[in-house]
DNA sequence: ATGAAAGCGCTAACAT
DNA sequence: ATGTTAGCGCTTTCAT
């Protein structure tokens, strides 16, 4: 800045004041700065900018997986409320691991970020004494957290699987069979399963058909598989309800590989209404969570909070059964 | 800092030692400081420590989108090799848009990231302009540009698709269509479908067969709905190739619906060797264009340039065709 | 192994 | 509308 001011024969407090939309400058004078800047390949700094306003223009995320529709539409929502209004989003990784959530939280919040959204409602007990020590708004999404940290944008998963199980109770299914979620490191999958387990049993259904399909995430592949080993041990279950519609997918190709007619021979229901279930043949019964949604929300209540307008509360969304031709 | 050495009755230095691994520090000191840390919520400012130190641990990437699991991939492989050694992915996505890559580039300089993987090899003359004054490493991926600004760790999309052809051509498919690829903002999609009709036109083939898909990213849906245009405008073709694996999937499906046998009646390829491609029944013919190879390559580019080893240079990889039961 | 002084490039606060 | 001064929280550099 120095340099332009030099240049252009102002302050360097002009300078800073050229770049900053909103300020009282002249005309003029700004179009020379900036002409300059452009001559001389000038970047603006930043860090510098930063560490003397004492804010950032960061929102910090951590989604499990960055290859995910799911949290992917999430991101795309959050994203594209906070871009327009010049905020950057600081995403991270977490594995589905809490410990490494909880190194990516630290490591998030050395960078100041002006607010963090964290998905699931389960830390480790430092990251949440690192999010409750951090001063800035905290937002847990896909899920209700029993005691939140600050605030959520989310919905039951163990109600949304519920309601599926309902439905297949109603339309005459009785042996109905889970697939996935059993690892414990996947919350919301491990919830979708205590749904299941709870909603068959509140029908005085048996609720022991449960099929471990691995680690998170649960790919195509795992699905097919556990499709598999369904068809072989529990031959006699009528329909299944995947963790993912990717696995349910999987599992709808693994019944095709074999045979199996779907809907009439068994039924499957998936989760997260991705793309491919409204396409595939048949098409797949599914949940849709509302994933773009959650980050709009989410983005929304962050500019809220920011503006110090606490006109939102907690946001928890409900998740909508798409019947398709995977059931009946 | 200030008031952890206070606490612990050192100076403010010796505190910002004990943070810094490898730094000539008393042992029993540095415990003692980090306790102090925890105690006090103490968060670490990498603001100021950027500042200062002029240099970032942040790591400039641009992909076309986030919800695509090719790129996803490629972050994923950059993200392994370069979280590992305490570098912070900063990520932005053009949304297939030029005009956008050059503002997103714009602002992620801002930060001063110590290198910048862009996803291909077209860019405003601006932003090629702010990327050469850049003074770090730029990485170009997914593509071999005519004019590389730094470095590029792609391939050719033109060839990887006339690999394909060839096979079609050799199994005995004579009338072959392709769809997607022709918005000009996708230029890897425009350039697979002009290596589509290089290779046609050197078979001596018709090469007009040409379908319409929409904007990028191109969806199932949209893959299914050219399906359904090409099957009623040119009903003799044999063989497709579609611009990536998820239209592939979505024609497929659409010749499901219509009773349309694949291969036996159309025979169709994909790109990018998505999960789907694989499971799918049929499984689709496709391209491996080694997604998380870019990355992991581009990571190990980047942590060589920032060491000084000029040891790796450019690299092309060969996408390799993968054949599966969509064609013959 | 530790400390003191200086300053990274911006901008808040105040002045004109 | 523009300028001056000081300082954000670290780390470089040099000293001991």
């Amino acid at each position: 800045m120095a340099d332009i001011a030099r240049k252009t024969g102002v302050s360097p407090m002009t300078v800073s004041r050229a770049f900053k939309s909103g300020s009282l400058i002249n005309k003029e004078t700004r179009d020379a700065i900036l002409k300059a800047a452009e001559e001389l390949g000038y970047v603006f700094d930043s860090t510098a900018s930063n560490l003397r306003s004492k804010k950032t223009d960061f929102i910090a995320v951590t989604i499990p997986s960055i290859n995910n529709a799911n949290f992917a539409d999430t991101v795309g929502g959050l994203s594209s409320v906070l871009s327009a209004r010049g905020f950057q989003i600081l995403l991270g990784y977490t594995n589905y691991d809490v410990e490494e959530e909880e190194r990516l939280i630290e490591h998030l919040l050395r960078r100041k970020p002006q607010a963090i959204a964290v998905t699931g409602g389960k830390h480790t007990r430092r990251a949440r004494k690192l999010l409750e020590n951090a001063k800035i708004p905290v937002i847990e999404t896909w899920d209700v957290p029993a005691e939140p940290i600050g605030h959520f944008v989310g919905f039951s998963n163990a109600k949304a699987v519920r309601g599926m199980v309902d439905h297949f109770v109603a339309v005459g299914y009785r042996r109905i069979a889970f697939i996935g979620g059993d690892a414990s490191r996947d919350t919301r999958g491990t919830d979708r399963r205590h749904g299941f387990i709870a909603a068959l049993k509140d029908h005085g259904l048996d609720a022991s058909r449960l099929i471990d399909a691995g680690a998170p995430p649960i790919s195509m592949r795992e699905g097919a598989n556990a499709m598999g080993r369904l068809l072989t041990e529990l031959p006699d279950t009528e329909a299944v309800i995947c963790v993912s519609d990717l696995s349910a997918f999987g599992a709808l190709t693994e019944c095709q590989r074999r045979g199996v007619r779907v809907p009439d021979q068994m039924a499957i229901g998936g989760f997260g209404d991705y793309e491919i279930g409204g396409i595939s043949v048949p098409a797949l019964t599914t949940v849709n969570a509302h994933a773009r949604q959650i980050g709009e929300r989410t983005g929304a209540l962050i500019l809220d909070l920011l503006n110090g307008e606490q006109t939102i509360a907690d946001v928890t969304l409900q998740p909508q059964l798409i019947v398709r031709e995977s059931s009946r």
